[in-house]
DNA sequence: CTTGGAATGTCAACAAGGCTGACATAAAAT
DNA sequence: ATTTTATGTCAGCCTTGTTGACATTCCAAG
């Protein structure tokens, strides 16, 4: 890569418009690849992929609420049911009735889930794994920084907290 | 952050368990944002996320064929046709029958279709930017590196390429 | 205590956009 | 002349988003 541009131009190629297409084009196909092993794996089952993610956050966070679940993954609280209702049929998720407030639903893996989550968790993690030790400690801290200047601040705050769990 | 594990321990503590599950949702949360402001736009016309991809991608690659799109996209002609359809009986898009082989069609954008794209192209660049801002040339390269490493071989090959346009 | 509103979750129906399968056409390749 | 390739189309299915209507539970104001 060519570095500088004009004199006192401090090293802004990185900002052009050319790359920032790479950067929107790497983003739209790295997200294939990182989806692709657990679509996989899904695909044998009668799964997609929003109930990988609903098992990965309430792995995640065992005891969470459908309310705090919905405003993860940002969808209706309707279309999150549909996918939980097929989990709980399924025996992969238990749904308790919250003490406190019972109005509250709360979440976790039954065995099964836990096993089917490992399973997808585990492709996911050997591509993230394989891409990480590939580039390098530096580059995926770099990595870490640009996504996270990406999100919306709500969605920030999710990814920074990992300990938000039951009640 | 901590330092070094044990002795000998290469500096390996970017592979944890841990470490890789915050890589995979920064890339499940940063995506969202990615999207967001886009799908926004085209909430407002009839459209979708798929016709975004094939706009741009048409806007990459001026003249390129169908066939050339599906594999880039890896969807269905089913699929690609339906949204192709809709974007060239409204105008913004161009299809032309290939004067070497009048079986391929080599798809171009109209002045409206680029119009909608760049529209689509500022929004999302502009996220782009300020990410990239934000985090610094360096942070930016190793986003690259690792985004480039979790492709799909295929994928980086598209990616790779810039030049494969018309015939 | 009762009542009304807010929070939470469920059911029903619809739309976008993936998918497969079957088939038609035109052109290129053999 | 036959086969293969590139494209388009129809029909039908699935997942996963959406909105609207509704039931249950909690809590707070009267």
């Amino acid at each position: 890569m060519a570095e500088g541009g004009g004199p006192g131009s401090e090293n802004l190629l990185f900002l052009t418009d050319d790359q920032l297409r790479k950067g929107i084009e790497a983003m739209f196909f790295a997200y294939r690849g990182f989806t692709a092993d657990p679509d996989r794996i899904l695909s044998h089952h009668a799964y997609g992929r929003a109930h990988h993610r609903a098992l990965h956050f309430i792995n995640r966070s065992p005891g969470t609420t459908v309310n705090n679940l919905l405003s993860i993954l940002g969808v209706t609280k309707q279309s999150l049911n549909r996918v939980l209702r097929s989990l709980i049929e399924d025996g992969l998720v238990e749904s308790r009735v919250g003490t406190r407030d019972k109005r509250e639903r709360h979440l976790y893996l039954t065995e099964n889930g836990q096993d089917l989550e490992s399973a997808l968790s585990d492709a996911q993690r050997r591509r993230m794994r394989a891409a990480f030790r590939t580039a390098g400690p530096e580059a995926v801290a770099g990595f870490r920084q640009v996504l996270e200047a990406m999100m919306d601040p709500e969605m920030r705050r999710h990814y920074e907290d990992t300990k938000e769990a039951a009640s």
